[in-house]
DNA sequence: TGGTTTGTTGCAGC
DNA sequence: AGCTGCAACAAACC
């Protein structure tokens, strides 16, 4: 169940791992597991909503989707996509998609795309915006090439907070406006962070999932919308369609 | 109870 | 070539 401060926070749960070897990789992922046993791990961080783990040579990716769940020194009954033992610990994932990057971490991602990294860069992203005017704001948000852990949540939340409603176009949006959109998905996708670390996030949406708008009190209206063919929740009535 | 969902990928068809 | 729509995957929730 992740966006990407789930997979922020998971990264922070796991720290303890780096420079730990791992003693035995199992599981119904299809990567060569054979690879990571004996293996020492550099580096643990995140891209997004991608878990990472720097070994020599390699990293092992795994993508939590839409199901996927981790336990870190305890199983589930379901059998693991992933399951790393380690002399003390193991790390477990489950219905996740797990994959083998080639070489070091830093060749294949630009980390100022993920949304929540200290290399994050607002002219980037706002670069990316300008040269898709004909983008609508719900696929915007949630294009990882621009807002790397962006997801359903964060960007429902993100476009009620701003007053706007998800089918404005990118290219009709007042420039603060778009400056706006970019600095509250970084902003808010901490919030969520702290609300989730603390298990309160549901009892703080204000539109996301909810019958009401907040503001107007009014109904909010729900629609699959965009490419992404996501659902969207917003107020007719307060989120402007540029 | 079963429809819905914090996501992505691959492929067919255009 | 690049797009879009759809299926597939898989599991907890209300």
């Amino acid at each position: 169940m992740p966006e990407g401060p789930t997979i922020f926070l998971l990264t922070q749960e796991t720290a303890h791992f780096v420079g730990k070897k791992i003693v035995r990789a199992e599981g119904k992922a299809d990567i060569d597991m054979a690879r990571l046993a004996g293996k020492r791990v550099l580096e643990i961080r995140n891209w997004g909503k991608h878990f990472l783990m720097q070994l020599d040579g390699f990293a092992v990716r795994v993508h939590l989707l839409l199901f996927g769940s981790y336990r870190i020194n305890e199983k589930r009954k379901q059998k693991p996509s992933l399951a790393l033992t380690f002399a003390k610990g193991e790390l477990n994932f489950y219905a996740s998609s797990v994959k083998i990057i080639e070489g070091n971490l830093d060749e294949t991602y630009d980390w100022r795309g993920d949304v929540m990294a200290d290399q994050w860069s607002a002219a980037a992203a706002l670069k990316k915006l300008r040269a898709a005017p004909a983008t609508i704001a719900c696929d915007a948000l949630l294009d990882q090439d621009i807002f790397a852990g962006v997801g359903n949540i964060i960007k429902n939340e993100t476009l009620f907070r701003i007053r706007v409603h998800p089918q404005a176009r990118v290219g009709g949006m007042p420039a603060p406006k778009l400056r706006e959109m970019v600095k509250q998905a970084r902003d808010y996708s901490f919030e969520f962070l702290e609300w989730k670390r603390k298990g309160v996030l549901k009892k703080h949406l204000l539109a996301h999932q909810q019958k009401t708008c907040p503001r107007c009190h009014i109904a909010l209206k729900t629609a699959v919308l965009g490419k992404t063919r996501r659902r969207a929740y917003y107020c007719t009535r307060c989120q402007v369609k540029y």
